[in-house]
This record gives C-alpha cells, structure tokens and sequence, in this order.
DNA sequence: GAAATTTTCTAATAGTATTTAGATTTAGGG
DNA sequence: CCCTAAATCTAAATACTATTAGAAAATTTC
C-alpha cells in the first residue's frame, strides 16, 4: 500500500472520529489535522474542501454497512430459511455499524443537520439501502417468519431505530453483535 | 402572559429549530436571532451565553417528555394492567416527541456531540427518565405481559431507538401517535 | 546519489463568530 | 404626558476558521 493511500486513509478515520464527536460545523480541519499528526494545509492536498471530506466519510459510513450486510444475507444457504437470514442481517448491521463506529456514527448523526446539498447526493444510497431491506422484510413475511398483519413499514423504520441507536449506549469494545442480534429478533420476529 | 417572557419563549423556539436543524455548532447566535427577528445581542438579555441557552433548550426537550409520560402512565387505573400502562406510555413518549420535535430533535440529535460539561449537567434527567422506564419494564414483566426470558435492559434501548428514530422519518405533520404505539407495543409485547 | 516528484509546512488572507459596551427606543404606571 | 425601567439596537473588540500560495522537506526514481 502507496504511503500516500495510508495517509488518506488516517485522515479519513481521524476526520470521522470528529465528526462523530463533535458534529459537522464543531469539527474544524485543524482539529482533524493535528489529531491525524499533520497541519491544516496538508488535508488539503488529499481533499479539495472539508465538506468532500465529510461527504467521503458519509459514504464510506453507509457503503461499508450495505456492503457487509449483504455479503451476509448471501451466505445464507436458502434451505435455512428467513429467520435465519433476518438474523444474519441484522448481525451484520450491527457488527459493522460497531467496528467502523466512527464513521457510522458520524453518518448517522450528523445527517439530519448537513447541508441540503450534501444529503441529496447521499439519499441514493440510503434509499437503496432502504429498499434492501424492503425487499428483505417482504421475503420473510411471505415465508412466514413474519405475522401477515405486521406492517412492514414500520418494523423496518423500528428496526433502523433500535439497531442504530446501539451506538449510544452500547460501551466500546464491549459489542457482542451475536447476542445484541439474537435477542432483537428474538423479540421481533417469529421462528 | 408577560411581553418579557413571550421574547424567551420565542428565542427558545427558535433555538430549538435551529439547533435541530443546524446542529450546536453549526448555529450561530445570529441565525437563532435573525430567525426570532431580533438583533443577536437582544439574546444576551435573556441568555448569559450560547451554551446556556442550549442546556435549556436541552432541558426542555427531555422534561417535556418525561413528565407526559408519568402523566400518562399514571392515569391509567390499575386494574387495567400493565399492557395498557405501556400502550400508554409509548403513546405518550411519542406524542410529546413530535408534539416538541424541535426540542426533542436538538436533544436527541446533539446530546452525543455536547461538549462535556454541558453533558454532565443533563445526566441526572437522562438517568432519571431511564430508571423511570426501568422500573415500569420490571413491573410489566412481573404482571405476565413480557416473558421472562426477555433482557428489559435490551428491551428498553430497543424501545428507545424504535421510538426517537420515529423523528427521523415521520412526516411533519403526519403523526399518528396512537397508532405508531399500537403497532409497536403489538410487535414488542404479549397483551 | 542526484534529479524529479510527492508530500508537508509556514505564513497570509478574507471572512465569520461570540460577546461586551454603551446609546437608543419602547412600554407602562402614576 | 412624563419618568423610569425594560428591551433592543449599533458598533466594535477579540478570537477563530477555511482555504491558498509558495517554500521546504521527504520520498521515489533512475
């Protein structure tokens, strides 16, 4: 790996770790900077403005999540069922959501209050990853594993809320992705 | 009803929406004052800073709630049992949630972005309202309306994503507190 | 190991933010 | 109406912030 894709890379962890804590207009560049051991200017060679940096770690933060959940609904053998690929889901949403935290949090978080122009170009890939689990739910409940008179919607909009509010209350390093998931559908869903 | 506290409020409610939408940082005393049509330093009238005019903000938006469901759970007779003492209080955290989304929203959306010692001042509340739901799970899971197996800590963050997420996707305008609660508490609890 | 390229730094610019001081206006009681 | 106190404003002090230009240092290439 070039010495330069490293750098980008320990700007982009340390920009999101800011990010998340101290929200998009609390985290200056020079906050950034000094916290990645490196002057203001020099973000500047790897980025063209702070708020494309913000925009990468937006994306990486949902991109990274999307990506895993789906490699994990894939690994599912059909014959298993769809209990068996809700809960391979929702693990994978947590465990990842957990171990890149800081961008996921930085994602989440700061959302609702970044500049319209910035979330217009992220909804594309929140809405397809929406859509994802649309079609998941949908799935499930025609196998049974869901009760017929369950509204989708909004078991979904619930799910999103309680698997990513974990990232407030659950203390770092003391994940357990498994449990967390198991109990969540335990509750949620019917074997 | 005072003129002077009339300008509060509405400083209040405006700093609300603002910090709701802008995040604390990303507000500037003169948004809030422009958006309130006044000058910026009127606020200092009021307000001995910015940050103390966000704690309160903060403040109002979780007391707001808190209290609406203690209202509300105590208002069911008890021999209605504790399904409908929970129905109540989702119903309620809800309502109130969007009925003061501003409030809630500037809460919920910053707390975890708040500088330290503002956090540490809005503990108590927090720990207050959570040890509140605590207490009222335990006795739910005594009286037969939740298994035994279920982990109520879980279940109450569960509880609490499912619900405040309800901020991030419920259309203004568009809440159906009653029903949300119902299809929740369906899903969560055994009547 | 010298030249070329990449990376990082120092220093400056131009624009904004919070907060105070003190002047000015507004509102209400007598 | 006038006087006082409350409410609001204008203007300025002071401190930050994102970004750029161009020099300096480090790294890579030959």
């Amino acid at each position: 790996m070039l010495k330069s894709d490293r750098t980008r890379q320990r700007i982009l962890d340390t920009a999101a770790r800011e990010f998340r804590q101290r929200g998009y207009a609390g985290t200056k560049v020079n906050d950034i900077a000094l916290a990645a051991d490196m002057r203001a200017a020099s973000i500047y060679y790897y980025f063209e403005s702070k708020d494309q940096l913000f925009e990468e770690v937006l994306k990486i933060g949902l991109t990274l999540i999307f990506e895993a959940v789906r490699r994990a609904v894939e690994a599912v053998p059909d014959k298993e069922g769809y209990y068996t690929k809700l809960l391979a889901a929702v693990e994978a949403h947590l465990s990842t959501l957990h171990e890149y935290g800081d961008y996921s949090s930085a994602n989440i978080r700061n959302f609702g209050q970044t500049p319209n122009d910035i979330q217009e170009r992220q909804l594309g890939l929140r809405n397809a990853y929406g859509e994802y689990w649309r079609e998941l739910l949908i799935a499930a409940q025609e196998a049974g594993v869901l009760r017929k008179d369950i509204n989708l919607s909004l078991l979904r909009m619930y799910l999103f809320g309680a698997m990513n509010w974990s990232l407030e209350w659950v203390k770092p390093g003391k994940l357990n992705a498994a449990g967390l998931a198991r109990e969540l559908c335990h509750t949620l869903f019917e074997k």
